[in-house]
DNA sequence: TGAAGCCGCTGAAAGGATTCATCGTCGGGA
DNA sequence: TCCCGACGATGAATCCTTTCAGCGGCTTCA
């Protein structure tokens, strides 16, 4: 079985909260199709005889119409489009007309075929983060003024990094920026020999992409000089779970950003004759919550902990506040600034490394590219710890 | 100047942080283009010849090559690929083999010029707003087996929903999720002629394009129950903006949820023989915080704020925190139910309309319709109150 | 006045996958 | 042995845009 081909719809609708469904239930061609189970074919088949028998569907115009209804060539039609070499104002003046009068837009599909595609997508490991937001944020800024229109495609549960990027190299986007993925740098580069990328989070160094990264050691170490100042000894790391296996290009190619940091927290810790406690968790905050819970019931709790991230740190907080414990029990501190750790409520320290610069200049970086750039950029952006309320000096 | 041309590159790098450029500075063709400013045809040029220049770059495998490969002909190969009827083991085998061996992959972008794009485009108003968030993990979840790839087209800032979905049109997705836009339903309807699309939010009805909606009616008044219950008398209704200018189809094709809540809220107020007080703000929290600092400092400030969403109700929360009261001064309840509500720190009470399902369901519709549906459906999702610490009797 | 060069525009080819009409082959029945 | 139908595979047409080579007409300079 390829890898493209062949999916049914999983049958059944799981209803764990009422729906109420208006309009038809019974679906048209849902009795099994003659060639197995439903395929693309069949589903583009019947779909453009919908759009005939719902009638009154007149195709959508082309460069080919334009070029009738302006009197003038297909390819002149284009040259007014792409703003080119060679179009006198008269021609212009006609052309424009003719494209409003007939409502017309290019196909995206056609001008990727040999032009461009003017789409530039981001991969991204996880809607629901809000680091990543700031990101996309901060790319759709640096965005706004030109034609280039920004997709993102998420990863599906379960899904690899990889799937996703390729999937955007699929569909030919101009450039792609990649957050903090563990794909194989050799692999990356191959890609980004086609098509620009930026690649964000990963301590790497390429010839061929171009990085941004924060400056996750400083971070760190910003964290660790605030937790020990404050008086902490006993401190906890919370990160999340190292790739498994672990990948052939680990610790060569350059680090993820939550290696460093534990890698900066262990060294602090060992310095100052401390035993390091490193407890991996899943990405999502709720498995942070409960081994929080778990480390709290503990004979010798910690009197700090150190999350990798501000979503895992939201966890920790959350199981802090069920035991009716508070920052003078425990300090928390988290890692990129998110924006709710901002709120009174929270309040967080953590360290800004200004995700939304990080996503206009991720922007910034591929639009270089496209003008021309052929050697690659490394940013790093500095980091900031935000002290707030969530780290104080422990009690006893 | 029509809409597809004609961008400069903003020149120079606003540095609000410090940023370490490692790498070349110089951009090869910084200097002006011959023909004016930069436009796409130049950056495409020069990119082909940039990927020229770093070498090595063998043109990617077509359904051609694979053709050759495997002995047989191209369209036998697009068979295979689609899992389409007429195919001997043996070819499969044969065809599936040269796949592998080149590496290959369809290229969306011709696949699109006849058949399908196997992409479902998601129009996003706000890319940070959490409820969102939950629509396309639901959305994400019930895509997984399919051969479908969810794309997402952020809104830029001040951009119309209209923008965002023409570009997914553009690019020919097979099917487009709107959520809860400002657009004119004609167009709308027009739009769904060729593309099937689900609009979620609105109170919608068309016979051309499917609906999904909470069930505002029942939830906002769910909150309104539960607040007069708690012997509030004194309730402020904080919503979003409505349209400006008003936009010529509302009310009469459907009314946005916002407005929908916000008219139950008036009933309620007037029912009870209470005056209504009903504030504007953006939709993001930052104004909400500023417009409760200011409610609380009146002289007489309500008892509970009745948010039209939980981003609204968040910043509420944050300017109610700040001024050093709590839910025993002031209550708060907000609408969506997103995920940092349950959190013990926030603890605030909400209606859930269960997200994930709306973008399940947005989803299976989709599906539904390139399976061969034509008729329209409209889904409502029903809302529950979460009852949590932040709504509370008043003092007194 | 002739040659050279530029300007504005045009026709045709290219790009990769799908689909349709068509063709060849093989097995089975008469 | 012959014919027919079914199955499998094929070539060509198609989708829409961009790009390239080229073509008149005009200007400029020798």
């Amino acid at each position: 079985m390829n890898p493209f081909s062949g999916f049914t719809l999983s049958e059944g609708r799981i209803e764990c909260q009422p729906v109420y469904r208006i309009g038809n239930t019974a679906v048209t061609s849902a009795e099994p199709q003659p060639d197995g189970p439903l395929s693309p074919v069949s589903a583009s088949a019947s779909r453009s005889a919908s759009a005939q028998s719902s009638g009154a569907s007149p195709r959508p115009s082309t460069i080919q119409d334009v070029a009738r209804e302006a009197g003038v060539s297909r390819a002149a039609v284009s040259k007014v489009i792409r703003n080119a070499y060679g179009v006198s104002d008269k021609m212009r003046a006609q052309v424009e007309e003719a494209i409003e009068r007939l409502g017309y837009r290019p196909r995206v599909a056609a001008r990727a075929m040999r032009g461009a595609s003017f789409t530039l997508g981001f991969e991204i490991p996880q809607v629901g983060n809000d680091f990543l937001t700031m990101i996309v944020d901060g790319a759709t800024e640096a965005l706004a003024e030109t034609p280039y229109q920004m997709i993102i495609a998420p990863l599906g549960r379960d899904q690899k990094s990889d799937v996703a990027i390729n999937s955007l190299a699929d569909r030919q986007v101009d450039g792609i920026v990649a957050i903090s993925p563990r794909v194989d740098p050799a692999w990356l580069e191959r890609i980004a020999e086609r098509t620009p990328v930026v690649m964000i989070g990963r301590h790497d160094r390429s010839d061929r992409y171009d990085t941004i990264t924060g400056d996750d050691r400083s971070g760190a170490e910003q964290v660790m000089s605030h937790l020990v100042e404050q008086g902490h000894r006993r401190i906890t790391h919370l990160t999340i779970h190292p790739s498994r296996p672990e990948p052939p290009w680990a610790g060569q190619a350059g680090d993820e950003p939550h290696v460093v940091r534990t890698a900066v927290y262990r060294d602090r810790m060992q310095a100052l004759g401390l035993e390091p406690s490193v407890i991996h968790t899943l990405f999502d905050g709720s498995e942070a919550h409960a081994t929080t819970r778990k480390l709290l019931d503990s004979p010798e709790p910690p009197t700090a902990i150190f999350a990798g991230n501000d979503t895992l740190a939201i966890g920790v907080l959350s199981a802090i506040a069920e035991a009716g414990l508070d920052e003078r029990d425990v300090s928390v501190v988290g890692y990129d600034d998110i924006p709710i750790a901002r709120h009174p409520l929270v309040s967080l320290t953590s360290v800004d490394q200004s995700g939304v610069l990080m996503g206009r200049e991720a922007a910034r970086l591929l639009l270089e590219r496209l003008e021309g750039r052929t050697e690659a950029v490394q940013l790093q952006i500095a980091a900031t710890l935000r002290e707030r309320r969530s780290s104080a000096p422990p009690r006893c």
